[in-house]
DNA sequence: TATTGTGAAGGCATTCACAGCT
DNA sequence: AGCTGTGAATGCCTTCACAATA
């Protein structure tokens, strides 16, 4: 990379990759928790540890914003925590709607990562009537009747789906058509979506699959000593580093896995 | 980089990519669907479309499980599926335990795309003794004091949190200790595992802060007609390669953040 | 001395483009 | 004629290893 020289590149280096992308929240959660515990420096070999990743990762990841570190010493925690919140876009609010309050909804709706990243709920959305006013989370649940108006009115950029699949592809539909670019999308089906709005993709049961194949592939030669099990310590590598384009055309209705949210069609 | 992989030089010649066998449950859930519909047969590029990829990668996924199409005329649904399943392993019974049941739990519980897919959920466990007997999608729930026994007495070998941080490494010792050797992680921390265990996580907040990066980013020139966003229809790559490996030392609790599990430490 | 920042190398993954079959 | 299967090309990401520097 060219060294800038600048102390502070002010030009921001627009190309930052994906992967890095993926992995600063990552980092930002393990500098929390030392921010917390009031440390005040941290070199790379600490913080790949704390964040599961190796410390020459961290450090060319790091390169791409910039050199906020010293040599000889480390990096400066609540400095640190200070520069990925902003290349995150952190240091703003993002009022977010989240639809479909089922059990999953209802989860996200209590979480409490949001909250402290910027993240706000401005509302919680279900097609069920039946709900509409009952509190969840200490948000009152809206009906989808309102979703254009509320999106407009808190100026939301981001959706939560987390309807059952059938319903995923409409209330996409609203979201965009309302203004929302981004979307987070919990029903397994594929979403599409106009250029310019990104979509990312959370499938449980895709997850458990890929386990499943690992898991196949150990019960060969592997006898496990069940009693005692080495509590061994190794370098864990959590990345996740998954594009998300425009949307594909998908004429087809939903399979046949649900998410137990409630809201029908 | 790979899991926690015992590194298995040229033993076995069954080298599928990972980013491949990430793609696998895709393929399968689009074929799933066809298969519901009596369609006999597909071209990479229809169901490459239908799953959200291009067709050259799809191809390309194929080749290292095995020549099944046939030049000139496609894939045969119902033997892909198959092969698909086997595969992944998901011919066989998969029985699982979901540790913490709260709304999250609760969720998962439900989710009809486990069954479907060869995973039984043997038991869900939390550590609220006023929630044990209660029902929660048909299967009461369990006292953590039997965790040990039920992973023994069910065979399970696959485990999921979705716990709070703060309890999530304390349950992942006690199931690695009664001899599981998956797990998925829903609860915001790095997990330490001993070798040849994997650990795949899912992590809601830091999917909505790499959307939070992108949606900063458009902030500039594009003002959209929110009046009429034309509904374009793009190639959509909905991809999910992320690798997860063995545990990294980490001796602080959990940060801030918890999952809204009912399942103190 | 200790640790960062980064060219360079190496390894995967994606895409291209076409030979090979049906 | 149409579509798969795959070498080759390309690009991205990770890892190495060390010069730069506080």
């Amino acid at each position: 990379m060219a060294t800038g020289r600048t102390h502070r590149p002010a030009t921001r280096s627009r190309g930052i990759p994906e992967a890095t992308v993926a992995r600063l929240p990552l980092y930002l959660r393990a500098l929390t928790g030392l921010s917390e515990r009031s440390v005040p420096t941290v070199s790379s070999e600490e913080l790949a540890t704390a964040a599961g990743v190796n410390s020459a990762k961290l450090r060319k990841d790091f390169s791409y914003l910039g050199s906020y570190g010293t040599r000889g010493v480390g990096y400066d925690v609540e400095y640190l925590v200070y520069q990925i919140s902003r290349e995150l876009g952190l240091t703003q609010d993002w009022p977010v709607v989240i639809v479909g309050i089922g059990n999953l909804g209802a989860a996200l709706a209590n979480y409490g990562g949001f909250a402290s990243r910027g993240f706000r709920v401005a509302a919680l959305i279900d097609a069920d009537p039946a709900m509409a006013g009952k509190p969840v989370a200490g948000i009152p649940v809206r009906h989808s009747d309102q979703l254009e108006e509320i999106i407009r009115d808190n100026g939301v950029s981001i959706g939560v789906i987390a309807t059952p699949a059938g319903a995923a592809q409409q209330v996409c539909d609203r979201l965009v058509a309302a203004g929302v670019t981004s979307i987070l999308n919990f029903a397994p089906t594929v979403l599409s979506v106009p250029d310019g709005v990104d979509v990312r993709k959370v499938d449980l049961s895709i997850e458990l699959q890929i386990l499943a194949f690992h898991e196949q592939r150990k019960a060969g030669e592997d006898v496990r000593d069940v009693a005692a099990p080495p509590p061994t310590t190794v370098a864990q590598d959590g990345a996740s580093s998954r594009p998300a384009g425009a949307g594909a055309r998908t004429d087809r209705e939903g399979p046949d896995d649900e998410l137990p949210a409630v809201m029908p069609a």
